[in-house]
DNA sequence: CACCATCTGCTACACCTGTCGCACTTTGGC
DNA sequence: GCCAAAGTGCGACAGGTGTAGCAGATGGTG
C-alpha cells in the first residue's frame, strides 16, 4: 500500500488515537499544520478508505474512521519504495547514506549507536572488528 | 529538488555515466528494467532538464544530458522527505525502524553496526553527554 | 544528391493529487 | 415540530505523473 504526503497526514492524525475518529476529528488534529478545510480532510479519508487504509463504519449516526493499514506496515512499504528508487534496492546502501552521507546530528548518531547496539541482540557481544569486505 | 519514481530510474541511468548521455543512451539502459518506450524516456529528460535535474545541451547536433544535481543531494530530499513524513521528522525513528522493524539481513545489521561506529569519530569514546532539551 | 534512419519538437491523454465548494440530509435544542 | 448546526454525498478543477505517438528537421551513406 503506497500513501501520498497527504494520505501519510491524514494516516497520522488517525494512528495517533486508539480510538476510531471522525472527519472531525482528523480536522482538528492536522488543521493547524495544514490549514486544510473540512472537506479536504474529508476527502482525502474517504480515498482512504476506498483504498483500504482506512475502515469507514457508521458509528450510530456518523461516519468513523480506523486505521486498517498499520502504521508499521506503511512505514515498512515507504522505506522498502525509497531503497527500491533510490538506493538501488540495497539497504546497506541507505544505512552507509545515512551514516555518512546524511548530516545527522551528534545526538542522532549516538542515538543511532545505541539503537543499534540495542538491537543487536542484546546479549551477543559485538565483538567481530575485521573490517573485511569492503 | 523532488524526484518521482520515474525520474528517479531515469536519473539512476544518468548518474550511472561518468559522461553525459544521450536520450539512447537513457533508453538502453532502463529498457529492460522498465519497457519504456522511446518517447518516454525522452519526456522524462525533458520534465528533468526543465525542473533543473538535469543539464540539456548540444554536442555536436544532438543534445546530451548531465546530471545537474547529485546523486546524494537527491538521496538527501528522499531521505529528509521519508522523514518527515512517516517518521514524524526524527531520524531516530527511522534509525529505530530499520533496527527493529525491518528485516535487514544480519550482515546489514552488522554493516550498520560498523558504519555508525567507523563515522562516530574513529576514535572518540562515545561518552554521550547530557541530552538536553529533547 | 536522394533517402532512410534518427533526432527533436509538440501534443495527447487518462489517472493521480491537492484542495475545495455546494446542496441535501440529519440531528439536537427550544 | 422547526431551525440552525453539523454531517454527508458528489462534483470539480488545476497541476503532476506515467506513457506515448506523430510530423518535420537532420545527417550519414550509396
Amino acid at each position: 500500500m503506497k500513501l501520498n504526503d497527504s494520505e501519510w497526514t491524514i494516516m497520522q492524525a488517525v494512528w495517533s488515537s486508539d480510538a476510531p475518529v471522525t472527519a472531525r476529528d482528523v480536522h482538528a488534529d492536522v488543521e493547524e499544520e495544514t490549514a486544510w478545510s473540512y472537506s479536504t480532510v474529508r476527502t482525502l479519508l474517504t480515498r482512504l478508505a476506498e483504498k483500504g487504509a482506512l475502515s469507514e463504519a457508521k458509528s450510530g449516526k456518523h461516519l468513523v474512521y480506523e486505521a486498517a493499514l498499520e502504521r508499521r506496515a506503511a512505514r515498512h512499504s515507504a522505506v522498502r519504495s525509497l531503497v527500491d528508487k533510490a538506493f538501488g534496492g540495497t539497504f546497506g546502501s541507505l544505512v552507509q547514506h545515512l551514516a555518512n552521507e546524511e548530516r545527522l546530528s551528534a545526538r542522532d548518531r549516538e542515538e543511532l549507536a545505541r539503537l543499534i547496539e540495542k538491537a543487536d541482540g542484546g546479549g551477543r557481544p559485538t565483538k567481530r572488528r575485521r573490517r573485511g569486505t569492503t
